[in-house]
DNA sequence: AGACTTCGCATAATCGGTTGCGTAACAGCT
DNA sequence: AGCTGTTACGCAACCGATTATGCGAAGTCT
C-alpha cells in the first residue's frame, strides 16, 4: 500500500521531481512531449499530490474555516451551501466549525484552525470583542464577519440591514393598525439582535407610539426561549396585539407557545418574523417575514476572503444587504 | 510575522528539536524541570504546531471528511452537530462536502478529501455503486455510509431501518382506517427511499390493500418536487385518501400543493412524513412523523470512523437506529 | 569558428515537524 | 578502577512537495 509519490511519477516520466511539479502547477515551461509523459505517467500511476507536503513549503493550504453558530438552522444551511460553490469554484475546501453559540469552543476552533494554517476565516463569531479573533489576524490572515460584527471588528462584514429591516417590519405592523407591538429580541450580545431592536424602537418611535420595556424580552436563540418568551409576554395583564420576532428559532418557539395558550394568530396577536423558512409558508398561520438573501450573503462572503487572499492589502469593504418583506397570513 | 516554530521553542528552553516534539506529544519521559521549560516557551512565544508539517510525517490528519447531499437540510445539519460533538472531543476536525445530490459533486470531492489525507471519511452517497468511494478504500481509509448504502457496499451504515419504519408508519394510517394510501417515494436510487417504499407495501401487502402503482410517485428529493408530486396525485380520477411521504422536504412540497388546490389535511387526505423537524409541530396540520435519531446517528457514525482508526483491522458492524412514530393532527 | 543566448530541464535546499538510533552522564556493583 | 545499566536527551534522516540556481545542448551572431 505505498503511497504513490511525485517521484514515482517523476521516475516513470524520465524525468526529475522539478519538471513533474512545473508540469502540474504550470509553472514554467516544459516541452510538449515531456509534459504528456508526465501526464500519462500520473494517469497511470493515479497520482494524487500530497496537500500537506504542499502546503509545507507553500505555507498556504486552500482551506477556508468558517465558523457557524447553529448548523441546524436552515438559516447558515443556505449560506454554507452560496459559500461552498464559490470556494469549490475556486478549488478552495471548506472546514466547518460549529459553536453552538459557546465562547469556548470558538476559542478552542480558532486555535484549531490556526494549527491548521487555514488560508482565511469566515465567521458568525460568539464573541463580542476582537479577543479571540485577533489571533488569526496577528497572522494575518483574512477575516470576513458573518451575519454580525461588533465595535472594534477590524473586518468587513457580509450580511443584512439589520436596523432597516426591523424597520421595516415593525414599520408594516403599524401600517396593520396595531398600535400595541411586543419584541422578543433575542440575545442583546449580539450585534445583528442590537440592531433589530433598534429598528424596532424607530418604527414606533417615528409612529409616536410608546415603547414599553416590559414588552422587550430578551432570550437565547433557540425554540424552547421563544416558547417561554412569548408565554411570558402573553400573559402579563396587558399584552401586545402583535410581536416582531427577531429570529426564526424564537418565531417558531412563540408559535408553539401561542398554540399552548390556545392564543390564536393573527387574530390574538400578529406576528412578524426575522429570516424566511420554507416552513414558514405551511405554518399555522402562515408566516409574514422578512427575508434574508442567504445564497447570496454565503457568496458574497466567500468572494470576500477570496479576493483578500487574490489581492494583497486590498481594503475589502463591509456588504449589506436589504431583506424582502414576504407578507403572509400572520399580519 | 516570522512564522513562529519548533525550532525557537527549542532555542529558548535550551533543548533539542526531539525534546520539544515529546514534550507535546508525551512520547516519550522528559523530566519535569525541561518540560517546564518548554511549555513556558510555548506559552511564551505563542507557539502553535504546524499540522501540515506534522501529517506529513506522521501521514495523519486527523481530519474527518463528511459527504453530505443537502447541507441546508435540518435533517443533516443535526447528524452534524452529533458528529462533530464526538470529533471535537477526540482532537479531530471536520472537512464538510455538499454535493447536492451531484455524482460528479461527489467524485470531485472524494480526489479532495484524499488529497487532504483526511483519516476517514462519513458519507451520505449520491452514488449508487461501489466506484467513487473505492478510490478511498484502495487507500484504507474507513468510511462510513451515511443515512444510505447500496448493494456493493463494504463498509458500515449508520441510520434507520428504513423498511421497518415505513412499514410502520403505514400501518399507522391503515390502523387509521385509511384502505386507500398513495406513497411520495423519492428517489428510487437511493437505498434509503427503496427500503421506504418496500416498508410501506409490507404494510398494505399484510392488510391485503392492494398496490395501486398510479398511486406511487417517485421524485428528487425537494420541495417543489414534492409539490408537484403530490399534485398529481390529488388529480387523479381516483385518489388516495392517504399518502405516505418518504422526506421531510417532499412532506413540505407536499403540504404546499394541497393548500394551493385548496384541500385539507387531514379531511380529504391525511398524511404521514418521515423526518421530523421543529416546524413540523406547527405546521397545518401538525404532521404525524417518523422521527429519525439524527443526533444520535450523528455521534454513532464519528465513533465508527474513530474506531476504524484506532484498532487496525477491527470489523465495524452497521448500526441501525429505529424511527419514533410521532402522531400528530395530519392523521 | 568562437562567444553569447536561449531553451529545457536537473540538482538540491527547504518547509516544520517526527522518530529511530545513539550517547553523555551518572549510579551501582564487583 | 573497571564494567554495566539506566536515565534523559540530542542527532539527523525522513515525510513529499516547491523553487532558486545552474548547466549542457542547441541556436544565433559577428
Amino acid at each position: 500500500m505505498k503511497r504513490i509519490t511525485m517521484r514515482d511519477v517523476a521516475e516513470r516520466a524520465g524525468v526529475s521531481n522539478a519538471t513533474v511539479s512545473h508540469v502540474i502547477n504550470d509553472t514554467r515551461f516544459v516541452e510538449d512531449a515531456t509534459k504528456e509523459r508526465v501526464r500519462e505517467a500520473i494517469r497511470h500511476l493515479g497520482y494524487r499530490p500530497n496537500v500537506a507536503a504542499r502546503s509545507l513549503t507553500t505555507q498556504r493550504t486552500r482551506i477556508i474555516g468558517l465558523i457557524v453558530s447553529d448548523v441546524t438552522n436552515t438559516f447558515f444551511g443556505e449560506i454554507m451551501r452560496g459559500i461552498e460553490d464559490v470556494l469549490i469554484a475556486n478549488g478552495y475546501s471548506l472546514m466547518l466549525c460549529n459553536t453552538n453559540e459557546v465562547l469556548e469552543r470558538e476559542e478552542y476552533y480558532i486555535d484549531i484552525l490556526l494549527r491548521q494554517g487555514v488560508d482565511g476565516i469566515i465567521a458568525a463569531a460568539t464573541s463580542q470583542n476582537w479577543d479571540v479573533l485577533n489571533e488569526a489576524a496577528k497572522l494575518n490572515i483574512p477575516i470576513v464577519m458573518l451575519d454580525r460584527t461588533f465595535a472594534d471588528a477590524a473586518s468587513p462584514y457580509v450580511g443584512v440591514d439589520n436596523r432597516h429591516s426591523a424597520y421595516l417590519g415593525a414599520r408594516h405592523l403599524i401600517e396593520r393598525g396595531y398600535a400595541d407591538i411586543g419584541i422578543l429580541a433575542g440575545f442583546q450580545r449580539l450585534s445583528t439582535m442590537r440592531d433589530r431592536l433598534a429598528g424596532y424602537e424607530d418604527a414606533l418611535t417615528a409612529a409616536d407610539l410608546p415603547l414599553r420595556e416590559e414588552w422587550r424580552i430578551s432570550s437565547p436563540l433557540s425554540i424552547p426561549a421563544g416558547k417561554q418568551a412569548m408565554q411570558a409576554l402573553m400573559k402579563q395583564a396587558e399584552r401586545p396585539r402583535a410581536v416582531f420576532i427577531c429570529n426564526n428559532l424564537l418565531s417558531l418557539g412563540a408559535l408553539m407557545g401561542m398554540q399552548e395558550l390556545g392564543l390564536a394568530c393573527p387574530d390574538d396577536v400578529a406576528i412578524v418574523g426575522f429570516d424566511d423558512h420554507p416552513w414558514a409558508q405551511v405554518s399555522n398561520p402562515p408566516l409574514t417575514v422578512l427575508r434574508q438573501p442567504t445564497y447570496a450573503i454565503g457568496e458574497t462572503a466567500a468572494h470576500k476572503v477570496l479576493k483578500a487572499l487574490n489581492e494583497d492589502d486590498a481594503v475589502i469593504p463591509s456588504a449589506l444587504f436589504n431583506c424582502q418583506l414576504i407578507v403572509r397570513a400572520s399580519t
